[in-house]
RNA sequence: CGGGCUGUAGCGCAGUUUGGGAGCGUGCUGGCUUUGGGUGCCAGAGGUCGCGGGUUCGAAUCCCGCCAGCCCGACCA
């Protein structure tokens, strides 16, 4: 069929267009009417409640708690860790009046809460005893961006923010690690993201903090994602709020502390990482539908094929799945077709007539072409190992995306070409005015210091001093 | 914040050059018809022309300011 404007612009065309008309056609949100926000829609809130649970669940199960700190921030806290401030100034938003008056110190929406939790964990801690402390709050945060995108970069966003502390380096470092291999499984497992984990140079750490580590996904135009990012904030914090803890010897020691989070920018990557041309494609883990059944039926037979499909329906259900019925009386069957496909609903059953009179129903898987007759009777075990292997087969799908994607290059000439269609692994000098020079070039930057890259010597792919990682670093153009 | 483009019915757009009637497609409402890949016909509702100011007898149209959106740069989860 041609193109027009029910569908989306293909992402071959302009894969911005594609991903912004998207997310308003699949209803995932609306703007707000404030520059850079964004209303996230029932459909799109579910995607993610459904990630957050995962989230969640992995943090509790960490021996994390959960709690929750305000929104206002003293200015003054800010102040108190001088890279933190420096930062974040640039995109806070100030609350100046309030009650109807000026106020004696303006207020910041908080931007993340290092500089609260700090200022709480310094009165909660006092002993080693009181270590590790491991708190995490889901929380909206402020940041005033120059450049908005749905999901990707909006004034206000989700996420959740974990904040730890601990006696020593060592464990701290456990933490992060730890979190972010928590991220890493979140992104793998329920977004079927397959993501690199590994550290930021030190142009793209975190402001005020020691060492920045992340989790990157490639999208489906070769660019990355940062999906989640772990901090080790060494003891800058704990000296600018006194967290201070008594030690075993009797000494008063600085406790060391990291934060970790991920955001609703990691329903971005999904729409990224899976889409195509008929528009959304949802993991299982993550559809608030994982299947919707289309009933077909001709003038009076609408009414007896409805009751059937209800009843296919709650069948489904009752084995823990998420199906729908398409009960609209208004649409015509190809339409809804077309509908689920752009909302990225796994798995779609149709069922009519002929597949009642055979006792079965014919299933469209959302990548697949053609339609199989499923027998009803078999319908809910069926389905559940659909759903499996649809998931199973979308991380497949995105690791050989990423995998041919990404080249390791031996000269410049490669890198450059590389960074045109996806990664570069190349080995790099770690002058911060060299990752500057290629960016200027290529528009390409230091991805992250891939934990499991294997040992590589090598010269600076740009400028030829020798390498100061050991091992080759992910280069790409990034969101 | 710098450069370029845009804002007219829910959505997509024409009309703006050369000032005077607010239109088209789709969607929406009602009815009939249809339903296995975006049904067809008939009737109907719906717009402070982004906001504010100015010029004019008269402004969607000309001028100034602001707001919002898109693309390209600097910032970022």
């Amino acid at each position: 069929m041609a193109r027009d404007e029910r569908g989306v612009t293909p992402q071959s065309e302009d894969f911005s267009a594609w991903y912004n008309e998207l997310v308003f056609k699949a209803e995932l949100v609306d703007r707000g009417p404030v520059r850079g926000t964004m209303v996230i829609r029932p459909y799109g809130y579910r995607i993610w409640e459904l990630l957050q649970a995962g989230i969640d669940r992995r943090i509790k199960e960490t021996g994390h708690v959960n709690a929750y700190f305000p929104l206002l921030i003293p200015e003054s806290y800010l102040r108190r860790e001088a890279e933190h401030v420096e930062g974040f100034a640039p995109e806070l938003a100030v609350v100046t009046h309030a009650g109807g008056k000026e106020l004696e110190e303006p207020l910041i929406v908080r931007p993340t809460s290092e500089t609260v939790i700090g200022e709480m964990m310094a009165k909660w801690i006092s002993s080693h005893r009181d270590l590790p402390m491991l708190l995490n709050q889901w929380a909206n945060v402020v940041r005033w961006e120059m450049r908005p995108r749905m999901f990707l970069r909006t004034t206000e966003f989700l996420w959740q923010e974990g904040h730890t502390a601990h006696v020593d380096e060592d464990d701290a470092i456990r933490e992060t690690l730890l979190a972010l291999d928590l991220y890493a499984s979140v992104a793998r497992e329920i977004a079927a993201m397959p993501v690199v984990a590994g550290e930021k140079t030190a142009g793209e750490r975190f402001p005020g903090a020691r060492r920045t580590f992340t989790v990157e996904g490639m999208m489906r135009d070769g660019r990355a994602l940062q999906s989640g990012t772990s901090h080790y904030m060494g003891t800058n914090f704990a000296k600018a709020f006194n967290i201070q803890y008594t030690a075993e010897s009797g000494e008063l020691e600085y406790a060391h502390t990291t934060s970790w989070g991920m955001t609703t920018r990691m329903l971005g990557g999904v729409i990224m990482t899976h889409g195509d041309d008929k528009g959304l494609v949802l993991p299982p883990v993550l559809a608030p539908y994982q299947v919707v059944i289309v009933p077909i039926g001709r003038g009076d037979q609408a009414g007896q094929v409805l009751p059937p499909a209800q009843e296919l329906a709650g069948r489904l259900q009752r084995k823990g799945i998420r199906a729908h019925v398409d009960t609209r009386t208004h649409l015509s069957p190809g339409f809804k077709f077309n509908d689920w496909e752009l909302r990225g609903v796994p798995v779609r059953l149709e069922l009519g007539p002929r597949d009642l009179a055979g006792g079965t129903t014919l299933m469209s898987l959302r990548l697949g072409q053609g339609k199989t007759p499923v027998s009803l009777d078999s319908a809910p075990a069926r389905l559940e190992a659909e759903l499996g292997a649809f998931q199973d087969m979308l991380l497949r799908r995105a690791t050989d995306f990423r995998d041919e994607h990404t080249n390791t290059v031996g000269s410049w000439g490669e890198f450059a070409e590389a960074v045109k269609t996806g990664w570069a692994l190349a080995p790099h000098c770690g002058q911060p005015s060299c990752e500057d020079d290629i960016k200027a070039e290529t528009s390409a930057t230091p991805r992250c210091i891939p934990l499991d890259g294997p040992p590589a010597e090598g010269r600076c792919i740009r400028c030829e001093l020798p390498s100061a990682y050991g091992k080759r670093l992910v280069f790409g153009r990034a969101y």
